[in-house]
DNA sequence: TCAGGAATGCTTTTT
DNA sequence: GCATTCCTGA
């Protein structure tokens, strides 16, 4: 190897150096927020190519396409050759599937499938099932199929045989008839792009070999937050070279609800005994104030390695906990905030303010609006959600795959054309009669005699409709897009619905402008790889760095981004924790509400603020909030401020109660909620919380201070 | 067949 | 509180 050139500007420390320069085996890094982690994977990608290896032979993978994105960029610029494979997991699965789609039994057009599509196709099989939706509902079904089905990849057989009671047995036949459905749309969700991966290199050696024979460096970033299917993929692609470079930081393991499992970092010395560990623990990106408030919390979890953060920027301001009114005061005064800093000469770009549920969004965007400041609400899914949008990709999709049912659904009537239920279920007896698709009975309306003559032209017209633009199905993107738009009757509709419909024709020609940007930017643009590029798009592939706005994103999209100003708001109980990670016994989900505001807290390079309400609007009803157990974790170097004076009465001695502890199961009374059980205790001192379930049915967390309970 | 109002349900985070 | 689905009448 080659020692280090030019190229690498910043100084690296000794285990920076020692992560970048490792050449063979498996190689771990467990790196703290801010220790330089993509820099040390992109100058390992540089370091590689340096001393010889083909980027064609170099595989990294990242969380987000932005990530990808970037690390592209960044390796390029370092004057290495372009190409080298960087990828999502999900990109990099669409592209083996598509590649050996003969031998994993697939057809390479296929659609993916988002969550609104399984929502959809998980409902028709609940139907197919006979079964009551009451008892077995699709939301939760597709929850249980996705996350701890096929994230373990049990297929349907497997499942099958292992299901012997009442509910999995008949889990395991909506599982079935689940994938039978996506099977007929030629569609696959968002879990089968890894689920098929894994079982492609399982089930065929050859192809397995000449995988893992190209790619003899693999790089994971993220690794704490790979699934099961992930890891299974990972080893299979190093099991020719064992060059694997994993990073990640157990700490910051935010999506074990999507099935993503801490075990994997944490057992890889296991995986690999001859594995080279690598400590990044240095932090140069927080002030020390903020470091140490992040190291208070997270020791806090039990479920962890003891790891220090170790600062090595100058101290600077302390942290300030900000208490507000309600969220509207919240929103103003972070606005106020902002604007103190704009007139210090801070550039919005430097400001971020993140929260922990979209719906917080609204009242900060409102401020900001009134206020006058540009702002990002950082949602990139968002757009490609609306009905306009998917509305015309639905006619996309249609193209390349005829047997996309809900995308054909979607636009059959839309823009109306007096296509209705009733000839859509007349077309669908046939179609299962005939066991054709719907597609090819649509073609054949002429023969299904249960239908009108007037339904039959309607139909012949709308199929010739799509044999029409199907001409224009290979090259660009944007033209076809917007042939279609004019063709279909889509934009006329849309502009004889007035002001609601010119919204929906702007961002359209929005959606037309991204897909001309594609075709400008890929070398071989095609429809097909469109569509699957944007049905991997992420809320944080949206963020655009240099807007001059204020970010405001979710905790969760926050992940791998910093801000030299950070904002967290709500930091209340039942929102950060969020009620619903407190439902379980286990201790596992509360820990990891705390890397999440672990994660948010560490994105902050020299300020931090974080603040709460005293009243929150939670659907439609203003309640009084209980600040957050994790607040009372921060430590003492923390300052509190309040905005408003408290205006409750606070006429219960705490000093009173003699045995304040409540323990699980107590029965209790509640003046104005009555008999209730104890299902939680906080234990804060005279901040406690209890959970109680009260014989109404609905559990509430309480103050102990204010709620003046009885034990029975 | 379909528009519009009523009823119902859902409501964390996301590739 | 909002969105989707359901239901009714034209």
């Amino acid at each position: 190897m080659k020692s280090q050139s030019s190229k690498f500007k910043i100084p690296l420390t000794p285990s920076q150096k020692q992560a970048v320069f490792h050449v063979e085996g498996p190689l771990l890094v467990i790196a703290g927020p801010g220790s330089g982690k993509t820099a040390v994977i992109t100058y390992r990608i540089a370091s590689l190519i340096d001393s010889g290896i083909s980027p064609y032979n170099i595989c990294a993978i990242t969380f987000t396409n932005k990530a990808a994105e970037e690390m592209r960029q960044r390796t390029s610029s370092l004057d290495t050759v372009p190409g080298s494979h960087i990828s999502t997991f999900h990109s990099l699965c669409v592209r083996i599937l598509r590649r050996y789609a003969d031998r994993a039994g697939i057809n390479p057009n296929f659609s993916i499938y988002d969550h609104a599509d399984q929502a959809r196709c998980i409902k028709q099989a609940v139907k197919d099932c006979e079964l009551d939706t009451t008892n077995f509902p699709p939301a939760r079904m597709l929850d249980a199929i996705s996350t701890r089905l096929k994230n373990n990849l049990i297929d349907v057989d497997a499942f099958k045989a292992q299901a012997d009671d009442y509910f999995t047995k008949n889990l395991a036949r909506i599982y079935d008839r689940y994938q039978h459905i996506l099977a007929e749309h030629n569609a696959q969700d968002f879990d089968d792009l890894l689920v098929k991966t894994a079982f492609l290199l399982r089930d065929f050696p050859d192809v397995c070999s000449e995988l893992s024979n190209r790619f003899k460096f693999l790089l994971i970033d993220e690794y704490q937050d790979t699934n099961y299917a992930q890891y299974i993929i990972a080893k299979a692609l190093v099991s020719e070279h064992n060059n694997i470079c994993a990073t990640g930081d157990p700490d910051q393991s935010i999506y074990r609800w999507r099935g993503a499992d801490i075990r994997n970092i944490l057992t890889f010395e296991k995986d690999w005994p001859d594995a080279t560990i690598v400590k990044l623990e240095e932090n140069f990106r927080s002030t020390p104030n903020i470091l140490e408030v992040a190291d208070k919390l997270i020791a806090n979890n039990h479920n962890r390695k003891q790891k220090t953060l170790i600062p090595t920027r100058p101290a600077s301001e302390g942290i300030v906990v900000t208490i507000y009114e309600d969220e509207e005061g919240e929103a103003q005064g972070v606005v106020e905030r902002i604007k103190q800093l704009t007139e210090q000469g801070t550039s919005l770009n430097d400001i971020a303010v993140f929260y922990r549920v979209n719906a917080q969004s609204r009242a900060l965007e409102e401020a900001f609006i009134s206020n006058k400041i540009m702002y990002q609400v950082v949602r990139g899914v968002e757009f490609y959600r609306r009905k306009e949008i998917r509305d015309l990709l639905a006619y996309l999709k249609v193209l390349v795959n005829p047997e996309d049912e809900i995308a054909l659904l979607r636009i059959i009537n839309t823009p109306t054309r007096g296509i209705g239920k009733t000839t859509i279920d007349r077309v669908r007896v046939y179609a299962v009669g005939n066991n054709i698709s719907f597609f090819e009975a649509l073609k054949k309306a002429k023969d299904i005699d249960t239908l009108s003559k007037a339904a039959q032209a309607k139909l012949a017209v709308f199929v010739n409709m799509l044999g029409q633009f199907k001409k224009d199905i290979e090259g660009q993107v944007a033209p076809l897009a917007q042939r279609i738009l004019i063709e279909s009757g889509l934009e006329k509709s849309l502009k004889d619905e007035g002001d609601k419909g010119e919204d929906a024709l702007e961002n359209i020609n929005e959606l037309i402008n991204a897909a001309s940007q594609y075709d400008q930017l890929t070398e071989e643009p095609s429809l097909l790889d469109y569509l699957q590029q944007i049905a991997l798009f992420s809320d944080a592939d949206a963020y655009d760095s240099s807007s001059g706005s204020v970010a405001l994103m979710t905790l969760h999209a926050a992940k791998g981004l910093e801000f030299d100003n950070v904002f967290i708001v709500g930091v209340e109980h039942g929102l950060l924790p969020h009620e619903r990670s407190n439902a379980h016994e286990d201790r596992q989900e509360l820990e990891e509400e705390r890397r999440l505001f672990f994660v948010g807290i560490t994105r902050a390079k020299s300020r931090l603020h974080i603040s709460h309400a005293q009243y929150r609007t939670i659907r439609g009803q203003q309640l009084r909030t209980i600040p957050s157990q994790f607040l009372y974790e921060l430590g003492p170097t923390v300052t509190e401020q309040t905005e408003e004076e408290e205006d409750f009465d606070d006429d219960t001695d705490f000093a009173e109660i003699p045995e304040y502890k409540f323990k699980k199961g107590q029965i209790v009374l509640h003046k104005t909620f009555g008999r209730g059980i104890v299902k939680n205790f906080v234990d804060m001192g005279e901040n406690s919380i209890v959970e109680v379930k009260f014989s109404s049915g609905r559990t509430k967390s309480l103050m102990l201070k204010y709620a003046r309970l009885s034990k029975i």
